[in-house]
DNA sequence: CGCCACATAGTCAGTCTTGACTTTTTAACA
DNA sequence: TGTTAAAAAGTCAAGACTGACTATGTGGCG
């Protein structure tokens, strides 16, 4: 929803071809890297299709495969805008990016290697954090806003980077780190938990 | 790719059907969250189509929609699950929610609207961090790796909390928030930037 | 000039994901 | 007991997304 988003606002100064927006995007690093090329091809058309966008051959261009179409907002589409833009401020929901449910099954692989593993995600969050910094120093002659984006980013990196360095500490609390303790057995907690009664409030 | 390994891991201590996994998938709330029921059905199909899981109808038990079937891992099921472990144990890529996305065309609001939007936001994500304390709560009996995969999710929004507060402040300290000062035309700071030059590294 | 390597601009098949729908079983109650 | 309501268990069509592929232009250099 948010990749729709972002197509709609990069139109609202002026209208783009699927490829000036691939190089926005490309040049803005980590803060739109999830928007992929074949998907920006993708969600243009059907927001044509949808009434939000016109379509028009560029004049005096083109590519390698025929002639460049571009892409202009509708009315509507600027009114689809502020509605998306509204809608994304306003809700949240948890995000979920598999590391969790690693963390349950740990107990599967040996204590060294689950540390050895941990150990290597923080070297990788650590570099992460670096280029998003660099990013964050870079954009604050770009005004206020880029700049809190890019704040968000970092923020949640450091709390991706607290978060290995609490549970590395946790485990190694409980003796993960020591060769041989009670480990062999004692790592069966039943982490399966069903649901009995009450229906667990589905939407 | 962790819905995949959630699938295989549940399944490692018996058998179970779709069902089954729904009700687990259920009753563990925030955690599993992501993973809908016709993602469910999708998933172990295509699990049991490459050799990760074996399918067998259960003895005496049908369902609504015929007989239920069983999936069961297979040795091959096994070795995946592990692989997987260490993949999503190993690597970390920036969370993409949105918000940044529409932070950046912020300035597209009236400031007013803009703060209450963000206030909502705050409110939200307090009601989340709510939640997922309760089940963290609930889940200290249940051993150290289950609460420490809540703690990832707690500490997320924890974090997403700080920077709403953040930017609301710093919005604040601008002047967003007071009637008519220099706003109009004070906001077009151009966010639209574009490469030049180095080809910016595309993988 | 002819050839190679690379950048450009885009398509496409296949995969993942979801919300809305379907059919059967169970429960509740008049 | 018959009727209605809700929950169970699952299917499905359509939408979103990706990586691999394609085909054209461009610059360097022998």
């Amino acid at each position: 929803m948010h990749k729709t988003l972002l197509l709609l606002g990069l139109l609202l100064r002026k209208p783009l071809t699927g490829y000036d927006i691939q190089r926005i995007v490309r040049a803005h690093g980590a803060l739109y890297s999830d928007l992929k090329k074949g998907n920006v091809y993708y969600l243009l058309d059907r927001l044509a299709v949808d009434g939000y966008l016109t379509v028009e051959a560029q004049p005096g261009a083109r590519g390698p495969r025929g002639e460049r179409l571009l892409y202009a907002l509708t009315q509507r589409g600027r009114a689809r805008f502020i509605e998306l833009l509204r809608e994304v401020l306003r809700t949240y929901d948890t995000v979920h990016t598999g590391v969790d449910v690693a963390m349950v099954f740990l107990a599967e692989l040996t204590p060294e290697e689950a540390l050895a593993l941990l150990a290597e995600r923080r070297r990788v969050v650590i570099a992460q954090r670096e280029r998003i910094a660099a990013e964050e120093a870079a954009a604050t002659t770009q005004g206020l806003l880029l700049r809190l984006a890019i704040d968000h980013l970092r923020m949640l990196t450091d709390a991706e980077l607290a978060w290995v360095d609490s549970a590395i500490e946790q485990l190694h609390a409980e003796g993960w780190g020591e060769r041989q303790t009670t480990h062999r057995k004692a790592a069966g907690t039943d982490n399966l938990r069903d649901e009995r009664g009450q229906p667990a409030d589905e939407e």
